[in-house]
DNA sequence: ACCTGAACACCGTTCAAGT
DNA sequence: ACCTGAACACCGTTCAAGT
């Protein structure tokens, strides 16, 4: 009686995302081409679609693995409870991320097609850490605004300093302080600063 | 006697870079190619290398341009020399053009190959009038980290809110309000907040 | 059931040949 | 002096053919 064995995967899921990931760190979102990554794993860049539906689905899976590594990192850093001193570990946090793996980061925050774009929930459980310490210094009813303002400020700066804008001099890290002060105060404030 | 005529460009530089700039604004970074740009000059792509070095050659040129409309813009918003209204004057237009040209505004921030850096002048000539509304808030000694301070938020805001990263609800401009009065507010009062 | 190789449409870029 | 068309190396993606 005859069997028939199918051939076994030489390959995973898993470790696609995986070495798609250390492509993206390595070089860019322009360096993580099926062929670059078919490589990494061992098959060639067309075995790839029996895994992945596309390059950009590819991409998703990658932008949600760095998602899930940052918020991992986030929520291990806010422990202290008094809210100046966590938003200044948060804010040290996202600043190593973003140096660490600069591309990864970049992506965080990237106009990706619908196809690529990450699941929403992965931004929000990422920002999970930073909406409680907001609610802590701007109470419940400005918690998400803060939150926003917050994550904006700092997701603006690193993009600025790793995009090389800071080139006017001064300090980059004291820059990076001076903006968290300025936050944790004026976001205590806001409510004393006439509306118009 | 024999004349050499040689032939005149049917395309020029100037005209090149508007095409680029029109082909980014409609389909954003990966759309500008050098096809597409050729077909809108009338040339094909091998002809635009007389004119420019390179794609990343050209890229920088329209980066650069979106850099002096958006410093034209912004020289002509703050005006009445009062810093809270100018900087809300501020602001607004940097909203605004984001909205208007999400893929130009996008490209401001966006890390590039060396040969697609704009001229460092760019990034600073752009910046000036927020540099002089800073200085005006947080006096001469806090100037830089105080403009960095906006600059980076207002960047990173923008930026989350067309990459579509506010989609836990809430009114996205009132929350860009919030965060210009929590900055204003802040970096009067920075000095108020101990440094650790 | 997974993998390969050929094929297709699309890139950027170079260069000999046309005018 | 500028433009074209062919050529090359590289993409993403599909698919018949192999095991």
């Amino acid at each position: 009686m005859e069997v028939r064995v199918p051939t076994p995967s030489r390959t995973s899921l898993e470790e696609i995302v995986t070495a798609g990931r250390t492509v993206l760190r390595a070089g860019g979102l322009d360096a993580l081409t099926m062929q670059r990554v078919g490589d990494l794993v061992g098959v060639r860049a067309s075995s790839l679609y029996k895994h992945v539906p596309s390059r950009a689905g590819l991409v998703r899976l990658v932008v949600e693995d760095v998602f899930a590594d940052l918020g991992a990192r986030l929520d291990a850093a806010a422990t202290t409870g008094d809210p100046a001193t966590d938003l200044r570990a948060l804010g040290r946090v996202l600043r190593e991320f973003a140096h660490e793996d600069r591309y990864g980061f970049d992506l965080l925050f990237s106009p990706l097609s619908q196809e690529a774009s990450p699941d929403s929930g992965s931004f929000a459980a990422a920002s999970a850490p930073i909406l409680r310490v907001a609610e802590a210094i701007a109470g419940p009813d400005d918690a998400l605004p803060a939150a926003r303002t917050l994550t904006a400020w700092a997701a603006g700066f690193l993009r600025m300093e790793l995009v090389g804008d800071f080139h006017l001099g001064g300090d980059v890290g004291e820059a990076f302080d001076f903006g968290i002060r300025a936050l944790v105060a004026g976001i205590r404030d806001v409510r004393a600063v006439p509306r118009e």
